[in-house]
DNA sequence: CCGAAGTTGCAAGCGATTTGCATTTAGTCT
DNA sequence: AGACTAAATGCAAATCGCTTGCAACTTCGG
């Protein structure tokens, strides 16, 4: 649990509290890889445990912190990840078939590199490379309906 | 207008009706470069010209025809570009300072066969690539203020 | 001219996210 | 411990981009 005490330690050092919810929240947040949508996170919490208003000011101070990178997706729902040295950037691929968002290979130092240097003569703090197409699962399932 | 006639031979093809509402999309979407929302577009057609639902409908048509390409901001908002022949794909920057949706110079042939590599698996229809920061405009404006 | 298909505007609906506000809680100072 | 201050919480209501249902209208082939 080597991240949550750190996320702790960044979060108190910003002046925030670390209450029985938010740990909560970052318990979730860490034990389930990948994204997860705000809904997702309070459904995961027990019952009671914290409104969803609470989930979404939390992600917001989380992402403020950049212990929580979002994702934009075309639905118009945002996704959240851990942003810990775990969880590196890397890119995603949106399902136009089932809807899900992806996790893709980490980018390699190099790949990296030649990326972001379009963003130069800004001061970038982040980069997010989304996908959109096909998921091979979705590819398997319409390949096995045409042969059915 | 070369774009303009492409775009109305493939909605055609489509079964699409190229309706003077529709003409006058194409128009302020071809003239004015750049990143625009929904509701911008309706802003620059002139008034009564078309419904802000219409706006919508037909940049939906637009973007399944791969006549217009959809980026997602943080925001939440749906941002539309052209995507012909003179507007290749390209990155975008996402500036936290103003909220601009900046277009970025166009990938060069090895980066973007790099990036599409990390697909690989799925069915690839489409990349975007979004940097967050400060865009170098408020970077200046910042540095100025710093110094009166 | 007829009919099927496509388009439009209006009003209403949807759903993720935000905000206002009064209450509760956590951390600090004495 | 008691007092004080800033932060956090829950609830209800508001916001807002976007979508849908539907009836009227246009377009185009035959």
């Amino acid at each position: 649990m080597e991240t949550l005490c750190d996320a702790t330690r960044v979060l108190k050092s910003n002046g925030v509290r670390v209450t029985p919810a938010r740990v909560l929240l970052l318990e979730v947040l860490h034990s389930r890889g990948g994204l997860i949508t705000a809904q997702e996170l309070h459904g995961f919490l027990p019952a009671g445990s914290a409104d969803l208003v609470t989930v979404y000011r939390f992600l917001a101070l989380l992402v403020k912190a950049r212990l929580v990178r979002e994702v934009a997706g075309t639905d118009g729902i945002a996704y959240y990840e851990m942003a810990c040295s775990h969880n590196p950037v890397h890119p995603h691929f949106e399902c136009l078939g089932c809807g899900r968002l992806i996790c893709l290979p980490v980018f390699q130092q190099e790949d990296s590199e030649r990326v972001y240097a379009y963003g130069e003569g800004h001061e970038v703090e982040s980069v997010s490379v989304v996908f959109r197409g096909t998921c091979s699962e979705c590819l398997a399932k319409a390949t096995e309906e045409g042969k059915g």
